[in-house]
Order: structure tokens, then sequence, then C-alpha cells
DNA sequence: TCAGCTTGCCTAAAGCCTTTAGGCAACTGC
DNA sequence: GCAGTTGCCTAAAGGCTTTAGGCAAGCTGA
């Protein structure tokens, strides 16, 4: 009965690492407790149960994303800065499927309240600091871009652009262009 | 020992109000069976497992979608087709999250080839007859409102943009402004 | 109308996942 | 080294999936 050392952490971020490998639905406490030649039943005094050990995935994932932001976006501004925190995102989804998949948990309010997902939303709009844009176009601007963010990075590894020319690096180029034109030169209400 | 009359296509459509009350995710071919009051087994032979009636009811939402958004582009251009296709798929994710959960189902190519998402991008396609486009910017531009919509919609349906001001509908007619700013004035290369 | 066939729904059973309860042994600190 | 804590285990119940095989309901043709 030797002792294999089990912590929520480290449960936590096998997950993770089970996630991108299978799918983060294929996550499960049974596959998990295999990863580890563990009984299944030990794992539960780590982890509340399946949501609890999906959710703590999620957090993991959105606080790894948030530092990859931050750090991208330290001493950059303007075009440089929409580029890099875009390539962030669309970085970490190839680099980490399962992770990506699991930020997009739903979370319940308070959770999420707490979650890095604030960090996120902070960060676009510091972002913005380097166009010129006030309230409340700026989190329209926020959200426009958290929409692009997502929705094209979701689209693209769930193959919604595949064999079709141009090639998807190509769209993202220009796609980032016309963002920075857009928010270079918002309509007026 | 009567009959209900079960068929694969009531199977289908059953299972796509199950997803819009209960969620795509718990949708099961147990559940399904309760909903006819019959036993599990009886439906494996109208359905071959889980896995294919949960595209079936992904085909099913795809079809649906590409319907209303055929019907809503019918006899409109430019900003007015626009908006009248976002709204498709917002009001469409409200109206039955469920389903617009199941028509995100990564599919494989084949199927994917054969279901009504090509005609999505047809008519997306369409829609940007209406601005004066070229290749490759046409499939950019494609590629940049399938994010947009599919981004928006499913970080407002997450609850991603909730509690917070200004409300989701203003940001949307002005993400929807900006999108049509933005396609009449697309950035050169 | 009824014999015969098709086919729809059933029972049975095996396999996997989740979750809880209770137990023993391996560490920890004194 | 001993006591207490705690980690991993066995056991068990309940749910979902899927397959195999059976009976009877309902159509088909004479």
């Amino acid at each position: 009965m030797a002792r294999v050392g089990l912590t929520t952490e480290r449960l936590t971020l096998a997950g993770a690492e089970l996630a991108d490998e299978v799918g983060f639905d294929e996550v499960t406490v049974s596959a998990l407790a295999r990863r580890f030649d563990v009984k299944v039943a030990s794992l539960y005094s780590h982890v509340k149960n399946s949501q609890d050990l999906k959710t703590r995935i999620a957090l993991l994932a959105l606080e790894e994303l948030a530092d990859r932001a931050a750090d991208a976006l330290a001493g950059r501004a303007g075009k440089d800065a929409l580029t890099a925190l875009a390539n962030v995102y669309r970085d970490y989804a190839k680099e980490h499927p399962g992770r990506y998949a699991a930020a997009q948990l739903r979370l319940d309010p308070a959770t999420a309240a707490a979650s890095a997902g604030v960090r996120h939303a902070q960060m676009t709009r510091a972002l913005l600091r380097g166009y010129d844009l006030s309230e409340p176009d700026q989190t329209h601007a926020v959200r426009l871009l958290g929409s692009v963010f997502h929705g094209y990075v979701s689209l693209e590894l769930g193959g919604g652009f595949s064999h079709s020319a141009p090639d998807t690096q190509e769209t993202w180029s220009r796609v980032l262009d016309a963002l920075d034109a857009l928010l270079r030169n918002w309509p007026a209400a």
C-alpha cells in the first residue's frame, strides 16, 4: 500500500494533461485514478466529485492563460499588444486543446467572479488604452475582442476552417489587421 | 406492449427538445427512453448509439439554423442583411440553447461536408456580396463574421457578459455597427 | 379472415463510471 | 517507539451504454 502522494493540485494538473491528451469531455475520475495506478475511491478524498475536478482544471487553465496574457502584454501597446494578446489565446488553444476547452466550462457566478476570468477582461481593457475609446464603447470593444478571439480559436480548433484556402494563419493576420483598423476608427453611435 | 411508434426522426426531435430543456450534455439514450416511457434497449433499433443520436440532433440544429438564415437573408442586402443574419444565430441560441450547443458538436469531416454547415458558409458569402470584397479578403471576412457570431453568442449564453453594464443588447447593436463599418472599409493588405 | 412474416419493444446481462461508507496501514510528531 | 492522523483500500449501490435474443403486434396476401 505504498502511498502515491496524491494531492488536489497534482490531480488537477494530471487532469489538465489528460484533457490535452484525450479531450476535456473524456476527463473522468476513473481515468485519472488509472493514470495514478490507484483505486477510484481514493481520489474522492482530494476532490469532491467529478464536477469539482473539472472546475479545478478550468480554473487552472484560466490562470495559466491569464499569466501568459499578462506576460505578452508587458511592454507592448497598440497593434503590437493586440497581436500578442490574440496569439496567446490561439497558441494556448493549439498547445493545450483540452485545457482550452476546460476554460470554456460554465462556472457558477461566485466561482467565476473569484476566477482568473476577471483578469482577462481587465487585460483586454488595458490593451484598449492604446486606442482611443471611452465608455461605453470600450466595453463594447472588450466584448467584441473576446468574441473574436474565442470564436475564431474555437472554430479553428473544431476544424471549421479546415481544408479551404487561404490558410488559417493568413486569415488570422488579416483579421487582426482588420480589428486594429476598426479599433483605431471605431464608428460613432 | 402497446407500440409507441418510435422512429429515428421522432427520437431526434425529442432529443433536441430534451437538449433545450436540460442541456445538450445531459441528452442521453436513457433519458430519451424515459421520455417515451419505453425501455432503453428499444431505442437501439432506431439509433446506432449515443454518439449517433447526438450527431443527428446536431444535424437537425444545423438544418434549422440554415433554414432560418436563408429566410432572414431573402430580400435583404448590406447592413440590413448583416443584422438579420446575425440575429438569426443569436435568437436561435436563446430560443434553443441545447440545439445551439448541439450545432457546435465536432462532426467527422465526411458528415460535416454533407451537413447544412456548408450552407451557412455560402450564406455568409452571399451576404458579403453587399460589400465590396474580393478574394481572399472575402474568405477572411467570412471567417471573421463566423467567429464573431459564434463567439459572441456562446459567450453571452455562457454568462460571460452577465451582470455588467452596458447591457448585452446594446453591445450587440454596436458590434454590428462596427462590423458593418469594417466591411465597408476593409483595410488593404 | 386468417396464416405467416416482419418488426417493434421487451427481458437479460455485462461493462464502465460515480459516489459513499467504513477499515487498515503508513506516515507524523512527540 | 507510540499515538494520532490521514491516505489509499475494499465493498457496494446506482446510473448509463450496448448487445443478444424473445414474444407479440400489426401488415400482407390469399
